[in-house]
DNA sequence: TGGCACTTTGGTTAAATTGCCAAATAGGGG
DNA sequence: CCCCTATTTGGCAATTTAACCAAAGTGCCA
């Protein structure tokens, strides 16, 4: 088996805070929501029930990720993903993530 | 905007739980090397520069998460993936890792 | 310019994660 | 049956993450 030296290690660590950056229900929700087209922030702080400073920091995290960029215009700011737009990531990673869910679901619970 | 509610909420823990799974890099090293084919446990201890426990307690997230499944045959324990063998999905979130990962690093590095 | 509305940042606290060591458990072979 | 190997579990300390509140920008508009 190929081992895991510094070097790939480094290479996996960028992967890893990807997922880690999806790994929370409210940025996963986010970014379905961004999937659909770019948002404001006062959109998502009207549908997430947290507080402002909570969603911007999800918001932060998947932006450190490299997930999403934002942009300023007048007093709002706007969220949109930085992946190619043509929805077949995200779909193959929902897929992916229902097919788990549903097999976690059936031993687990 | 969709509403984050208790229900919708409730369904993204499990994905996101999932995620997080595969959110650190001896974990992503393990699931790529798992979608090559069933491993033993004995395999990682050797590929992997950390304590046994702590590779034991990686390859217990990715059961939890639903990732991966385990069988006990003589002294020996053998992981494998627990999702469809066809090995479209985990190209799939290699190349979205990929591709988020050349993103971010054009611009936070 | 003064004051809103929108968003981010800083501080704090609680909870989850990670990794090592030591100890327990389980199978196989003498 | 005892020991040796393979793996997991329990206990801890260090680090990271998440959430809230309060406070600090930033741009609009009266």
């Amino acid at each position: 088996m190929e081992r895991l030296d510094t070097t790939t290690r480094r290479k996996y660590e960028i992967k890893a805070r990807v997922f880690r950056a999806l790994g929370h229900p409210t940025r996963l929700f986010i970014v379905e929501q961004l999937a659909g087209g770019e948002r404001c922030v006062c959109e998502f702080n009207a549908a997430i029930d947290a507080d402002f400073s909570t969603i911007s920091k999800h918001l932060s995290v998947l932006k450190n990720a490299g997930l999403v960029e934002d942009e300023k215009r007048g007093s709002n700011v706007f969220y949109r993903l930085r992946i190619p737009a043509d929805g077949r990531l995200f779909s193959c990673m929902d897929e992916a993530a229902g097919a788990l869910a549903a097999a976690f679901g059936a031993t687990h619970e």
